[in-house]
DNA sequence: TTTAGCACTCAGAGAGTGAGAGTGCTAATG
DNA sequence: CATTAGCACTCTCACTCTCTGAGTGCTAAA
């Protein structure tokens, strides 16, 4: 790719940021205009048409101005485009939402998941997923009387889950410390994979038990380790795209909005390789036909423990990619601070923040 | 209201499903037709000028058929509508859906959710609240490593709270169970607005702790059971809306959804006595003005504890109110049947369902 | 009471028109 | 040689007008 000249470069910003901020191919008197009338709409003209021969503009038809082609917007987000600060108001609400009250990945990814969507104007999806094996840390069996008791059980990512268990038949303190003591020995540290019907025969049998109760305690137990492997996958503000005058179609928004709710095809999207890069997908460079005119802005963000988040954003190629990578930005700044990524070491208490149902919590006092 | 002539029904009643299939005003042939041309148009003709006269039907315009007005609805919903069943291939997809891995309230509101919009093409939600004030039934502390401990809280609705808490101090076994003992005295059986900086300054002296481990929990506690308390609410399938031609207009289409997402809104429909009990209101009758030309169908399930929930459904005025409403009856039942309502009694084990994240559960062993 | 016939109404599709925006080309200018 | 003004040309969009067809209400006959 031969290199642009200066003058070219700007042409090709004014027309992008205009594109992006009026959605209708931009003339050269316009962006003659936006540059200050150094040089005249005539100059601009043909400058446009050499970047149109470049491939980095289009017509949509001769009486027409310039739109970015998607080459366009790749050089434009490469090279040209300027980092932003979100606005002061943005950040602020940004700010409380996350300092809120937090309590479990699920409501989390909903949160920041609508609050993206609600300030970018676009579709955003909110993601977390495992990396790495779960096992077993630790079981607890709490006796509540003599037909219920609790179990708790502590992962290796540090999140804890627990059920409570109505019996038909009755349990004693003693059945249910005994019972641990085995599940703490054989259960413990291995991988779900290896809680195998023999494993569950063999322990019933070291405890002696007839009733069932150790298959109870391990099916619940294969289950919970299934579920916190699960990806949790929250898509918000899909409506969004009506507002946006290339998804004025129905039919084509209807089939964008489609493909975001199925979670396997999410799964699917660009991801960037490390927290806090940015990912950007444009137009074609998207491998699903969905999305062949749209484009895909994701950020990752780090938890700590072993779950790995993942925001994006779903827009017209005509999105505003500088907005939303600072907004992208912020936000996964903010929870990888939140959630206790490498860089936050332990934190501090703070009043009612920070609680984790089932997740991780760090908490000091002076 | 002066009651009907058995051919007047006949008539309305066509014309009603007539245009909820095919979204058109009705004209007098193709009535006329629909009834087995037992009748010319011309005498159908004028039967519908007297159902326009009584406010049952209405004209978009001079040249265009009948279209029924919201008082022809509401009639036909009271006493024309036949009872339908739901095909077998509907039933089947419930069947398994609801029979498979519910693990906790959130993610079974969502699947009945989306399941119910997908089966009904319109927009489905779903939500289920307290009835009842909560308490706490009892305290656990579980002592992990000497800066880690896992508290674990039953409530008086069943279900069973954790959370794991890492401190930059240390503990030791015996201050867990000292304070474990202490909370369990003074916190348990009392509505969350008695746990007061008042009580917890009590309790610490109780115990003799300066380290603030007794404001931790509480502060916890108080949190969850705010959670506990919280009205879980989804809304699926917003986006059917849109294949339903009277909302092609963008504009209506995003005001409904828009108030579909606020969950206040929702709160506020209306909602049935009983479980089981289908309440349909029909556009004017809709005190929010958004929907003020659709309707709203919904059914309340039993889920016994002490939730209950409700399975809505929002569509044109035009909705097929038979159809929808035999896919909320078979989906209210068999929630019911699922969560053990009055009549569900204790359950059998079902290899790996029914298996409850945080809630409860009822397991059988012969 | 029902029906056939007929004049009437009106929405919606299609064709035609004019205005306006923007272009590319050409010739003049510094 | 780069830049600019001028101009003819193109094409979309909004608007108007016309025509068609569906459906009606009324009237008179069965």
């Amino acid at each position: 790719m031969t290199s642009l000249s200066q003058r070219k470069k700007e042409i090709l910003r004014t027309v992008v940021e205009l594109f992006v901020k009026g959605a209708e191919p931009v003339g050269s008197k316009a962006v003659a205009e936006a540059l200050g009338s150094s040089v005249s709409s005539a100059t601009i003209r043909s400058e446009m048409a050499e970047l149109e021969s470049m491939g980095l503009l289009e017509q949509p038809h001769t009486s027409a101005g310039r739109i970015p082609s998607s080459n366009g917007y790749r050089i434009y987000v490469n090279d040209l485009m300027q980092d932003q600060n979100i606005s002061s108001d943005d950040a602020k609400v940004i700010d409380s939402t996350l300092d809120g009250h937090l309590t479990e990945t699920p409501s989390l990814l909903d949160k920041v998941g609508s609050l993206t969507s609600r300030l970018t104007t676009y579709p955003a999806y909110a993601m977390s997923s495992m990396t790495g094996v779960i096992s077993i840390v630790r079981f607890d069996l709490i006796y509540v009387d003599s037909s219920t008791f609790i179990i708790v059980v502590l992962l290796s990512n540090d999140t804890v889950k627990n059920k409570l268990v109505h019996l038909t038949t009755n349990v004693e303190q003693t059945m249910l410390t005994r019972l641990s003591a085995v599940l703490n020995a054989s259960f413990t540290g291995i991988p779900e994979e290896r809680i195998t019907p023999a494993l569950i025969t063999s322990s019933e049998r070291a405890i002696g038990d007839n009733t069932g109760l150790v298959a109870v305690v391990a099916g619940f137990t294969i289950e919970l380790l299934i579920e916190a492997k699960t990806v949790g996958t929250r898509v918000s503000g899909a409506i969004n795209l009506l507002s946006h005058p290339e998804y004025r179609d129905v039919d084509k928004a209807q089939r964008i909005i489609r493909y975001l709710s199925d979670e396997k095809e999410l799964a699917r999207l660009p991801s960037p390789e490390t927290p806090g890069e940015i990912k950007i997908t444009i137009g074609p460079e998207n491998l699903a036909d969905e999305l062949r005119d749209s484009s895909v802005m994701a950020i990752k963000y780090d938890t700590g423990s072993d779950l790995q988040g993942l925001i994006g954003v779903v827009g017209p190629t005509r999105m505003d990619y500088s907005k939303v990578a600072a907004h992208l930005s912020y936000m996964a700044q903010g929870l990888s601070w939140l959630l206790g990524g490498p860089g936050s070491e332990v934190m501090q208490l703070k009043a009612s923040s920070k609680v984790n149902k089932t997740g991780d919590d760090r908490v000091g006092e002076e």
